[in-house]
DNA sequence: GACATACATGGTCATTTTGCCAAATATGCA
DNA sequence: TGCATATTTGGCAAAATGACCATGTATGTC
């Protein structure tokens, strides 16, 4: 099942809160350390991870590495996550205006 | 981070799975364990997360659980997940007609 | 060329996750 | 009541994850 990959890429507090800040635009490694902070190790091989799924994408300018979203979808995404964290899944229509 | 539990709690083949088959309604315990061909005490406990996260709802009725998702927001949620996998994002606005 | 900066990789260890078996519970029926 | 069916729970061992440290690599600067 190759969905379970793309789901498990994003089914970590740290990646989860990276692909947030990313929604905004591009940001490079240490932009995204700071963020979460974690080692830089950690955080390069979750992107890694992420990179793998196929949910973001690299570009190397310099010395800095900047990662982007792949797919804007994701906002929808974690719009119907958060309708099921708040419990009730009647609100994700007027929500996300789905 | 709420939001990943909600995540992990989808990022396994087998409950990919029995989310999707759940799609269609609601299904008993043996019904999915059919379905995922795993031990009966396995699915059990793969329902159990499904259930802690939200996504799921149980009702008893005679000698079976039946389960249901709790929030039909989960197509679309999968229809991001199948759009990274394509790996073009782009596809998504026609596909998920978002 | 020497060196600093920005990342990625490899190694290791602790924690979590999975899956099976055995046993416990609950419900319906003879 | 006794038994079969449906499902959950309690181990437990194997596999996967996550985080850090140390090290390696690439690029820009002096």
């Amino acid at each position: 099942m190759v969905r379970a990959q793309v789901i498990k890429s994003l089914a970590h507090p740290a990646r989860v809160q990276m692909v947030d800040a990313l929604a905004d635009g591009e940001l490079c490694v240490c932009d995204l350390r700071d963020i979460v902070g974690l080692d830089f190790s950690t955080v390069s091989k979750h992107l890694a991870l992420l990179k793998t799924a196929g949910v973001v994408d690299v570009e190397k300018r310099g010395l800095n590495q900047f990662y982007r979203l792949k797919c804007q979808c994701l906002s929808d995404f974690f719009c119907c996550v958060d309708a099921i964290t708040s419990v009730k899944g009647r609100e994700y229509r007027e929500a996300c205006r789905v």
